[in-house]
This record gives structure tokens, sequence and C-alpha cells, in this order.
DNA sequence: GCCTGGCGATGACTAAAGTCACACATGGAG
DNA sequence: CTCCATGTGTGACTTTAGTCATCGCCAGGC
């Protein structure tokens, strides 16, 4: 994706004319990452604004024993983590290159506050951003205390099916226990408990809804 | 408090020029609560600027079964769950008042919406509050996701230690359970593990800090 | 064609947390 | 003073989730 497309995406700066966008992308420098190799780290200082190009990029949060839980995932014309540009902190998280191919465009921090003051209309967009990615937390955060495992996958496949009555498991189980707050192992029996109750068919990686209203039920939605 | 105080301690209206708020003021409405009663539920309407004059108002997540997370806790000025405000959504949660005498002032959406026109600056200001909120609630999932109740009653001591070397437990094990994402009994147990283990002693409701070392070392800070 | 590494499945076991039941303390209200 | 509501402590047990160890599959690289 061009840099001026993927900036066009974002939504607090959508609204903003084309010549100052193009501006914006010219101040950035463009970073390539292979898949795994870290785009920054969870207390390193805010490399600027930065937006995804190609390929995808995933925002995790590290525990001192190893594990670790998938925060959040932003594809191409998505901003990675922008909370630390807007009260001057440093990074909550860590993120890395989620595919082969990623690359980035850092708009390095000056820029992007210059920007801000210019356009003061920006914040209230991205207000309205945070506001929205605060409720998704808020409900991760619900889940996570409340829910069993079987209802967070539950409520997974049900975000994955994106409507349709059967579909692929883009990631491996791996990652959706990440995702989730559990474990592999643990993402394979229940994915099983879920069949053998009748609420899914599974052929190998391909998921079936055979039920979703009990899917629903099970996903407390 | 009075109201025009407790506007003057809102993050992103502090700056606003008194005349402003004592307008702000004179457009809300004064609304009392005994102690457990309802301000709002999840999923309702937002009712627009809600500051906390006297009292406490804690702000939960409720699951079907009727247990419950407690998310936040607001004190005299302090705006109560106020992100539907800016993105125009319902409630992502309940709130209810905490203490006895409990008294908000309730600015119409409307009214803070003109506000917001008016003076642009507070979308910035409001942003950087909206960010650091994120942060808790972040460190929060991390928390519930990847750490034993032991770890996160280690921090909430610490928080609630303040820097004391002894002090009173301010809420009982229930609530202290809701906020760390347990059950009573749990953190009966684990205070008196904690107690063993020689980082803390205990005499009924007073924590006195026995070994702060070891202590951080438990809450993985 | 055959390694090899990544992924998935699963049994066996352990650990952590939640539930249930009940006893006990304490501090108002009447 | 007594009663009752509220809160704490704790044993016994169940459930849920995590860990460890294997095994088997399959696709890509040599």
């Amino acid at each position: 994706m061009e840099p001026i497309v993927a900036l066009r995406r974002i939504s607090f700066l959508k609204a903003l004319p084309d010549p100052v966008l193009k501006a914006v992308a010219g101040s950035g420098a463009i970073r390539r990452l292979q898949k795994g190799e870290t785009l920054f780290l969870e207390h390193e200082r805010c490399l600027g604004l930065v937006v995804i190009l190609t390929g995808a990029v995933r925002v995790y949060s590290l525990d001192r024993r190893g594990r670790e839980m998938t925060l959040d995932r932003q594809e191409p014309g998505e901003s990675v983590l922008d909370l630390p540009l807007f009260d001057g902190g440093n990074y909550p998280a860590g993120a890395e290159a989620a595919t082969h191919e990623v690359s980035v465009l850092v708009v390095p921090r000056q820029a992007f506050h210059q920007l801000m003051e210019d356009h003061p209309e920006i914040a209230a967009q991205a207000l309205r951003a945070m506001a929205t990615r605060m409720r998704r937390v808020l409900k991760m955060l619900e889940a996570q205390a409340l829910h069993t495992v079987q209802t967070r996958l539950a409520a997974y496949l049900i975000r994955a099916s994106a409507g349709r009555s059967a579909f692929q498991l883009e990631e491996t189980n791996e990652a959706i226990g990440s995702r989730i707050g559990t474990v592999r192992e643990v993402v394979s029996r229940t994915l099983r408990s879920l069949r053998e109750q009748g609420a899914i068919e599974l052929k190998g990686r391909l998921v079936a809804v055979r039920d979703s209203d009990q899917l629903n039920r099970m996903a407390e939605i």
C-alpha cells in the first residue's frame, strides 16, 4: 500500500487535505521487517506515528515467565499502538511483525505533534478512535476476568467467522491461545469439546458453524 | 464539593476560564444516590458528563451468572466513564454508588458537546486522559491474563499502601476480590499465604509490609 | 524421495482457582 | 443487652486450566 493511501485510511487523518497528507508521508521513513522481527518493545520511547503499509503487526504483552498475550493486530492502513503519541509516555506493550514482508511508515513524533497543532480537529477524531478501542479492551478484560476459555473461544470463532457459516482458522492454535489468554493445548481440547457439544464441525482447520444459536449462547453475547 | 470546584479538577476542563465552568455547572443537574444505588447500567444511553461531588462511584462489569468485576472507582472531582461522550455509543459497563451520600453533577450531552465545539482544546486534553486510562486498563488485562491471584493481590497491596509501611485495608475482601478478579475466599486465603511467606503481617484489617522487596517481586513490578 | 521443523492431537498429571458449608467475630439497631 | 446483618476464616471438595510428554501429519527444502 502506498504511504498516502495508508494515511488516508487512518480515522483521525482521513479528513485532512491531500497535500497535507503528502507532506506527512514525506516526513516519514519506511521501515521493513521480517516475520517475528521486533518493531518496538514495551517501555521503549515512542517511535512516532507508525502506519502499516504491507503485512501485519501484532501488539503483545509479555510476562516475566515468557507467556504472552496478543492485545491487538494491525493491518495495512492502521496505526500501531498510537497511545503514547497522545500522552507522551513510553510504549505500554511490544509489537512485532506478524507476517513476512512487513513495511511500515514511521512519522517522527515531532512531525506528528506539529500536525496536531496545525489541525486541532485531529484530536477530536483520535479521541473517538481511542474511545472505541477502549471499548474493545474493556470487553477483553471482562472476558478474561469473568468468562471461561470455552466462552472466549466461542466468541473468537464468531468474530473469525465474520458471518460465514464455514471458514478457515487463519491463525495457529498457539496464536489463538495468545489472543484469548490461554495455551495451544487448551485451544485444541476446547475446539474438540465445542465439536462434541454440536456447536461446530471441524475438518482440519476448516470450521463449520453447526448450531450458531448455541455458539452465541456459549459466547455469552 | 461544590460543582465549580469539581469541574476545575477534571483534567480536560481545568484550563477553561471560570465563567465558562460556571455556565457548565449551571447547565447540569445534581443527582443524589444511596449506597448501592445504580447510577447507570451497561448498554444504557450516555447520561452526559457525570462528575462526582461527594462520595464515590464504582464502575463494574457484570457477568450473566452474577459475578462482577470492578473496573474503576471515582472520587470527588473525577468524571465517571466518560468514554461514550466521545464516541457516541452507550455505556460499556454499569456504575453504582460505592458510599453513602453520593452526589454527582450531570451535564447533559448536548451541553457538553457544545462546550467541546466552543473549546476545541478540550479534545486534546481528553485524549491525553483517555490514553492514560487506557494504560491502566491494559495493565489490568495483562495481569488478569498472565498473572496469578497472588501476584495481583500483591500489586493491589502495594497500591493500597501508597508508600506507607502499614495501612488499613479500606475495602472488604469481597470488594478486593472484585477488583483483582477473584472471590472473597481466595483473597482471604491468599492474604494468609502472603503472611506465611513473610511478605506482610496481618492484624485484622491492618496490613504491615514486612518485606517490601519480596512483595514487589511477587507483584512482578 | 526423504529429512526436518512446525503444527496439531491427546493422555496423564499438577496446579490454581472457585464453590460450598459452616463457624466465628463484631458492631450497630432496637 | 441481645439480635441480626455483615464480614472473615477455613476445611473439603470440584472444576478449570496449565504443563509435560508423545505421537503423527504434512509441506518445503535439499
